[in-house]
This record gives C-alpha cells, structure tokens and sequence, in this order.
DNA sequence: ATTGACCCTCCAGTTACTGGAAGCCCTACA
DNA sequence: TGTAGGGCTTCCAGTAACTGGAGGGTCAAT
C-alpha cells in the first residue's frame, strides 16, 4: 500500500506518516520505486496514534503505549499508570485555562468597547494604575 | 539598570528580556560596557508583558497589546476586541481538553491496572477490537 | 509524448523560550 | 596587584509535533 492509501484509511496525513517514520514510531519497507510499502498492520498502528494524539497523549507516550499495545505479556497497571499521568496533567491545563477565562471574562465585561481609550484591560496588565 | 535587576523587578527572567529585545517587543539602549542599559518605563512594559503572558496572550497579541498601551488615541474596543478573540481560544480549549479528560476518565476507571495484559485503555486506542 | 496525480528528499518555519559554551566586565578582598 | 565571584555579552542548539514548499522522480492513462 501506498502512503495515500494509508493517509486515508488511517486519517492521518502523509507528512505526519513520513515523520512518524523519521522518529522511528513506523518502519515501512519500500517498494523498488522507492515508494513507502505500509501493510494492514501499518494502517492499525497510525490509526491508534491518530486517536492517542487526539487524546492528547504525547508522541513518547505514544511510543510507550504502542510498545505496550504489541507486548503480550503487558500488565494492564503500565497503561493505566501513562494514561494517569495524563489525565493529570489535562487537570492542570483545563485550571490554569479556566483560571484564565475567569480573569478575562472579567475585565472584558468590564472593557467599554467604545472609542474612548480608557481600559480596564490595559489596567489589570499594567502595573502602573491608570486612571485611578 | 541592569538586566538582572529589572529581572528582579519585573519578574521576568533575563533569557526572556534578552529575547523579548531580540523580536522587538523592548528595545533598551546600552552602556559603555556593552550591557543593556534599562529604564524604569522598561521594567513596567516588561511586568505588562509578563502579566499579559500569564493570562495566555501570545507574543504577538502582546506586541498589539503594548502597542495600543502606549496609543493615547486608542479605543478601548480595539483592546476588547483582542481580549475577546483570545478568550474564545481558551474557552475552545478548555471544550476540548475537558471533552479528553471525560473520555480518559473513563478509560481509566474500566481498567483493571493489575498485572493482567488485558486493558480497555488500548483495546479504546486499537482500532482492531481486542478481547472483544 | 505528455498530462496529472502520486511519490520522494531536504530545508525551513512554527511558538516562546531555555540551556549551555566561551568569553568580557566589575567589585571586593587578601 | 592578583584573583575569585558574580554578572554581563553573544551565539548555537534544542524543545514538540508537525507543516509548507521546492525540486524532482514515477506511474497510469490519453
């Protein structure tokens, strides 16, 4: 199979196959051509990295998970303890950002949004006090 | 002043300072020694960014932002305007982070984590179903 | 023979820094 | 006066995960 082929069947797009062979995560053999030859089994490993990265995992976790996923003797706890780490750090993102969002609703309700300079927005960033 | 007190005082870190001149966000004069050489008015643009940056602004929302700062004839609506963009960002994030987290929960609540291979985490990533 | 759709490699750019090497400058202290 | 310590300088490389583009082979059909 050709790498359109596999961009199609998997959903991931050709760079990213080609770079995920450059960072080792797929080894297709080639053709005589020169051409990529990926098998079914290349289409099944960049499909469940399309999902991982759209989890969010990172590409070292996906390498992790995908060694993890072809090893028969895996303990479930492996995958469990990676997919942990993860949701904990999704967590902090997802505080931090509502963190954020909290402030800026804030001093966007309170921006006039007219044609007058005076903001509350350049305000809150400033540490000098505006008009006070 | 030198970089380190302005570091000290803004709380920025002086790689950032240095990189912050380089992309022409700041632009301190130098001293005879060839050490930049910082103003007051340097230190409080330098606390504006980092707060700016605190709150997810990119640099070149920043840069925007710095500008209309020291825009007396701005209006308060090119401000909001900005402000408002970037608070749809994070909220599309926040959409996004939270819909991985409900889907990783509950991926991680249905696996076992002991030493048995079999792992709903994978068996959800794998494309092929597993012990199905 | 040529067109168009593939495929290839290699290089550069993205975001916002951060770490490190090599090397001045300045001050204090013995 | 020599030196030790910080602090300052520049420049280079690396981070994460691709993405775009140039320049150029390959293949199937017309």
């Amino acid at each position: 199979m050709n790498i359109g082929d596999v961009s199609r069947q998997s959903g991931v797009p050709p760079k990213t196959i080609r770079y995920y062979e450059e960072i080792g995560l797929i080894r297709p053999n080639r053709s005589e051509n020169g051409y990529r030859a990926f098998t079914e089994n290349h289409v099944h490993k960049l499909a469940f990295l399309g999902r991982a990265r759209a989890l969010g995992f990172t590409i070292e976790d996906c390498r992790t998970l995908l060694a993890l996923y072809e090893d028969e003797n895996r303990e479930s706890v492996q995958v469990k303890t990676v997919a942990e780490d993860h949701l904990r750090q999704i967590e902090e993102k997802i505080e931090k950002l509502q963190s954020m969002r909290t402030t800026l609703t804030e001093l966007v309700e309170k921006c006039a949004g007219d044609h007058r300079p005076d903001c509350p927005i350049l305000a809150d960033l400033s540490p000098v006090r505006m008009s006070e």
